[in-house]
DNA sequence: AGCTAACCGAGACGGTACGTCCGGTCTTGTC
DNA sequence: GACAAGACCGGACGTACCGTCTCGGTTAGCT
């Protein structure tokens, strides 16, 4: 039993709500990041400009809202990786996954977009990281909290650092392109990671 | 003796290039990086917009470029990294001078400006590369085959991989402000390095 | 008993409006007519450029619009020449407060400006020729009719060309400068008319 | 044997003087007169803008002297007009030639530009008429002059004023385009001015 | 069923900056 | 030494969006 304020105008809210982010989202798909407007976000959701303003403060804050919707909606709630008990492999497999990610132009494109906004706005870079990075974050130190418990990873490792190590290379590496991202380079960060930390 | 192409109206050419250059990095600086406006430089620069339009096609270009000179200035020609014999501390004092780079407010909104930049744009992410990281990352792995050579590092590893592990955490951590840059964090990172590819 | 078509912003728009005319006149009886731009009157107005452009394709026309409402507010319906059966003192009188338009530095650089763009526009000439000529020569050609009726004037004379042969001269010597503007040279004009079609 | 005051320039000066005036005219029976641009005309011209600006102060001046060097090439020195001893018949011919003058689209906007400009300022008004309007208008009066002799025109008119009662109606029709010009109209006028007139 | 008030779409508004064009000046190298 | 070529500073052009502000027209829930 909800207790709002107003009367129940909570659907059509609802409705638009998912039009705007729905249209950010395909905008940023779609065009070059820079042409992504709010009056266009309007436009394709079928929506007043006002109706964006009355939620969010900035295009940046849309978008971004935008992007974090999309695996608010993926995750029932919580994020698991697999756990085979062989490290090595599972880790593999996570971030031959990602170089897939990055491999698709749509992705791409969200990411990038995502990357420009919290770059320079360290107020939507900390909501990035609680809503997004985090959990995500969190479900691999779990993982990696499985390997110390069966010996396969040092035990005074320092999981913050461990995840870096494997992730920041690759995800520089797309962000600067300045290398390929191919299934062999995946595989050579897991290997580089366990030398580093293993036990 | 010069032997340059063109005709000679370089007196002028180059003290309103070197103003426009100028503005952008003061302004850049100073203000948001979203409020840094082509019109702002011009005024700055004391110089009509054409003036920069005829030579860079967009904002963007002349932000690179502005920064891109700021270390063509800086090396005579060639960077060269410490060669004590002692490879990690040697890596641990040019992870040391990075941090301290990223902790100079001025330094950091350059950086993160060229960085918004070059993730939205392949041509001036290859500018960056070719002009910026490419000297230097081959200064670093010229030290980093000296320490092969040396029996410090692995003889056969990947130094661009080397680079990567070493690198792309402490910056990675910079551009999302994903914790805290302390020179601790950066011998974390040279310790790690150095066992996963130690001999 | 208001019957408008569209809806209710008449308040705001009206308001716009006049200020965009208002500064127009201004600006054309302060400046040179050359250095009239749209951005001057939208400065002046307090209104953004594009409400200009909104209503108006060029400059040329707001000028002429600015120029047109004022006789627009000036006149009720209707404009009536005074009759007192002597149609030499009735024209002379019209022909020396015209004269003494033509002497009021303000109107001249209006008048100027309006010319300017007609003279090189056919649908802003028409639209003057509707607005601003036409209701003011019906008015003049009204009172010659009631001359002919009066056997003061040629029951066979082409009105338009009477109008012509009057207030031609008078105009072209203002529009080149060509010679002074006096009452003698009104009074000379009016006596020429009544030579030429009296009965 | 030219006693120049320079070395012999006078070849070079002259010929890009024609070639600017020749390009000025061009460029007005082509384009929109707003469109006429001192860059266009110096292109046209294959001559730099700094060519023009040193003769002319501005573009209005060139494109005046444009057009009256267009009159000073065609009469040798003086202009004279016909003079049969028919009054009438001369000035209808002179009439119906104006007529036909105006016609003439590549003549119609010159004429356009000219007022436009002189209309705007004083001194280029002047020129124009010492120039142009003064002969012409000479040579109109000298057959006025020989008329009031043969006792066909009133002997103590004022020249000045029958040739505008004669002229302007027929111009301000052209100028605001407020009724067609006719050979009628032409003769019509002549009749007017001859009953204004006449002895 | 009718009322009432929040909320919506639409889009005009005052502004800022865009990227282009041209005016008028200044510089360079050629003829 | 005048010239063509054209870069330069300045500033207006007309356009695109920004974020704010009405405006009527739904669309609830409440009477």
């Amino acid at each position: 039993m909800s207790k709002e304020k107003g009367p129940d105008h909570s659907r059509r809210k609802e409705r638009s709500r998912q039009a705007i982010l729905a249209a950010a989202r395909a905008l940023v798909t779609e065009e070059t990041y820079e042409k992504v407007t709010v009056e266009a976000i309007a436009a394709r959701a079928g929506v007043g400009k006002q109706t964006i303003y009355r939620r969010w403060p900035s295009k940046s804050a849309v978008v971004v809202a935008a992007l974090l919707a999309l695996s608010e909606d993926a995750d029932g709630q919580s994020v698991t990786l697999p756990d085979t008990g062989d490290l090595r492999a599972d880790l593999g497999l996570v971030m031959r996954a990602t170089v897939e990610e990055f491999a698709d132009p749509s992705f791409d494109k969200l990411i990038r977009a995502l990357n420009t906004e919290i770059a320079n706005d360290a107020a939507l870079a900390a909501e990035y990281r609680e809503k997004l990075a985090g959990p995500l974050d969190e479900a691999k130190k779990a993982r990696l909290r499985s390997a110390q418990k069966a010996g396969q990873l040092a035990s005074d490792a320092d999981l913050d650092l461990v995840l870096e190590v494997l992730y920041a290379p690759l995800f520089l590496r797309w962000l600067h392109r300045s290398g390929p991202l191919t299934t062999a380079y995946a595989d050579s960060l897991v290997d580089a990671t366990l030398r580093a930390f293993g036990p």
